[in-house]
Formats: C-alpha cells, structure tokens, sequence
DNA sequence: CTGTATCCGTCACGATACTG
DNA sequence: CAGTATCGTGACGGATACAG
C-alpha cells in the first residue's frame, strides 16, 4: 500500500485502477458469474450472459485469458468447439467481487432512498 | 441474489452492475481515499487526487453526493469554502473496496506473469 | 460453431474559458 | 475559491458482414 502525492502516478495504484476498471467494465463480471459453477463453449456464454455481441465476448473473453483468469480450450473437432473455465485464479478474484455484491445488496435501499431526496431537493431549486 | 436466465435484465443485477461501473470508474476511488481520513475542500481534494480536472472533479464529487456516499458543506464566507466529508455510507463502501485492492497487490505479480506469457504466445504464433 | 474485420454512434473524459 | 459552460477527442460498445 504505497503512499504517494499523486496516487494517479504510483504505478501500483494504476494497476489497481486498472483491475477495478475490468471489473467495473459492462462484461467482465457477467461472465465470470455465468463461468462460476461450470465451464461452458462459447455460444454458450453467449445465451447465459444474454444481450453481449460476439465481438464483446470475444474481447472480454481475450483480456480474461491474457490476465490468466479463465483458460481457453480448442478441441479439434468439426464444427469447432471451445471451452472457457475459470482458473484458480479467476475464482479467487470472485471472492472480493462478491463481497462488493454483497454490500450493494444490502446498501440498495439506502441508496436509492439517498437518489430521492437529492433529486426532490434538486427539483425544488429548479 | 435474485436467479434469471439474463443476468442483464434483472433490475437488482443492473443495480450490482452500476454500482461496479462506479467504483471503476476514473476518479471515484481516489477521491474517496483522500477523504478516507479527514474532509477536504475542493482544491485540496484537487490537489490531493492529482491529474483530475475541475470538471470531473466536480462530476464525481455530485454523483458521490447523490448516492448518499459524501456530503457537501458550504460555508457562507467570501471567499466560499465548501467542505466534502465521507458518510458511514462511503466509509463502509471502502470496506469492500480495500478488499478488492488487496486482492490486486496479492496477485499482481502472477497477473503481471500471465499477461507477459499470454504477449509471448501471440508473438510466436506471429 | 467460433471467431475476425469493419463501420458507426455515443459518451466519458480532458482542456479551456468564463462566473459568482 | 468553487464551480459552470462549451467544445474536442478517443475509447467503448453495438451491428453487421465475412471467414476458417
């Protein structure tokens, strides 16, 4: 946890921006989520998440496997198939991502409730 | 934790996901991090976040405020002083953030090994 | 089936100038 | 000091067509 003036600069706190970017990404988490229990082929992911194009889940897929969390498996076959599945890694990194889950579960109302007045108060400036 | 076929249509899992985007985005965790412990004023935080301009500054600082996560203290004096300070509600936001952050540092050498394994593969196969 | 290539619209973000 | 207004740019993401 290192101290810096500019956080901005300090090249460990851009590579944890950069983590919470891909997972705050539109993709990222949807199919980690869907890869959780079971592998599953490409198409597949595709229904599972629902609303991702091919080009989407192909680059997000890409950026999973070069980071190490999902492998990516071609069996030889004919019509071709290939199988994703999370890694140890892309499982732990599950771990934290659910615990942000978990408090905006439980945070939900609040918020929304925080969104309200804000924007009744802003109204009533207007 | 609401079941669905398509992830993206649940409104509670639109909710997860732009609670993420937030907390991905650019700024929002730098800024909550200089107000981790003590409020600040506009050109501190300004100065303390580094490389943010005054738009997104103030861009970031209201959606944190509508959500409830900072508040904004005006004092009436010449020249004005407006003071931004955490809530519980941002306090406890930073729990699972901090969480996430150190799953980052733990594993950002094995990312960093992937990343370079996965680059050397694809300049072979070029 | 599993991609790649291309085009295009939108919007986040930055820079700058201006205001109370 | 603490913003707002305006404009420009590039990255992100969607749609579609094509390929192995």
């Amino acid at each position: 946890m290192t101290e810096s003036p500019h956080p901005h600069s300090n090249p460990d706190c851009r590579a944890v921006s950069e983590l919470l970017s891909r997972v705050g990404d539109k993709w990222t988490v949807l199919i980690v989520k869907a890869l959780e229990t079971q592998s599953r082929r490409f198409n597949e992911l595709k229904r599972e998440v629902g609303g991702i194009s091919q080009q989407m889940l192909t680059r997000t897929l890409r950026m999973l496997e070069r980071d190490g969390m999902v492998t990516r498996t071609v069996h030889p076959t004919v019509p071709p198939q290939v199988d994703y599945a999370l890694t140890d890694l892309g499982r732990s990194l599950a771990v934290p991502v659910m615990a942000l889950t978990e408090w905006t579960f439980a945070n939900l109302p609040e918020i929304h409730a925080n969104r309200a007045a804000y924007d009744g108060a802003m109204e009533d400036a207007a």
